[in-house]
DNA sequence: CTTACCATGTAAGGCGTTACATGATTCA
DNA sequence: TGAATCATGTAACGCCTTACATGGTAAG
């Protein structure tokens, strides 16, 4: 109980696939998580302080390459934790999508602004578009010995099929915001 | 300048269609807007005494129905400062998304319980989509004498694409965690 | 040798929600 | 007469980002 912060519950959730360093945990949040969830290094690294003195995570000083690094795995407390929580319904799913904003107001600013703002995000979209094939591509082919894929290709598969709707909702504004 | 937050420019951007009250603006929130953006009170009367206080708006109070009102009028500084955000490009789109959070790790809570968080998710987006669909039909009719409608139709066909997608999704899911 | 990446953290401050506080009106 | 909706605001607090501060290593 207590925290029932969000940042807590993905980096325990995190730990609990495997050990790992704040470092690697951001980087995770950069890549298998960037599109539905991200943090930064200045709630990451206080939240496995605070993990680690409420005994949901242990942390391990060691030297990798000649460098000290601090690895952290989740407890027995903190694994029932995590649990706990993702019995609970998600609370809040929610978007903040600022190019939307922008083409709600559009007619203040006119169509051709509206088209830039569009094909920013096409651009946006289509550049991450490739990862996700290959996220697809890699967790169908791996081997998967503590199941763990399944669910993980889940939220790749969520990410595909919004990204191509993304992109087909951007051809259609192409073709509206040049009738204006 | 100085402000630059977000909050601010959603109310100018309302503003900039029509006088309204605080409470006006949060029922857009909730309505035109919630799909892809939402703000609450605690944040919306704070934004207005500013921007009331910066020039960006202006403040009548007046009774209607026995009740005081404050309506909140642009102003032309106001209306500036709206169109010099919306040439800038479009800076964050975000999403924290707390069903996909609790699928990727979904292996620690079993296959039964990552369906209930897809049943959840379809369900609100069920109950949701229809409201859509509506606005989308009324836009298509209805007269547009000051060309709002052909944007706001912009945003109500992203909402409708993404649930559509998120819909497929959400089968998809449920035949894969039934396979598990 | 210098750029990129690995690696850990702190401090200040911004942004926003929740809960509180209040009260009128409308409708069943 | 009680519930829902209209209507406006404040206070406390939580969460998070940005910027700062520091330094080692690997690769070109």
């Amino acid at each position: 109980m207590a925290s029932e912060k969000k940042i807590d519950c993905v980096i325990l959730g995190l730990l609990s696939h495997e050990p790992l360093t704040g470092y690697e945990i951001k980087k995770r949040m950069d890549t298998a998580l960037y599109y539905f969830w991200n943090a930064s290094y200045g709630s990451i690294y206080p939240a496995l302080a605070d993990l680690t003195e409420q005994g949901f995570a242990t942390r391990q000083s060691h030297c990798s390459g000649g460098r000290n690094k601090q690895t952290y795995t989740i407890t027995e407390t903190g694994r029932a934790y995590l649990q706990q929580w993702l019995r609970q319904p998600a609370q809040r799913d929610e978007q903040r999508l600022e190019t939307l904003l922008k083409l709600f107001f559009g007619n203040q600013g006119g169509s051709a602004q509206a088209l830039r703002h569009v094909e920013a995000f096409e651009e946006k979209v289509r550049g991450e578009l490739p990862q996700l094939y290959e996220f697809q591509k890699a967790l169908e082919s791996a081997q998967d010995p503590d199941g763990t894929h399944a669910y993980y290709l889940l939220t790749v598969k969520f990410g595909i099929e919004t990204y191509e709707a993304y992109l087909r909702w951007c051809a259609d504004a192409q073709k509206l915001l040049e009738d204006i």
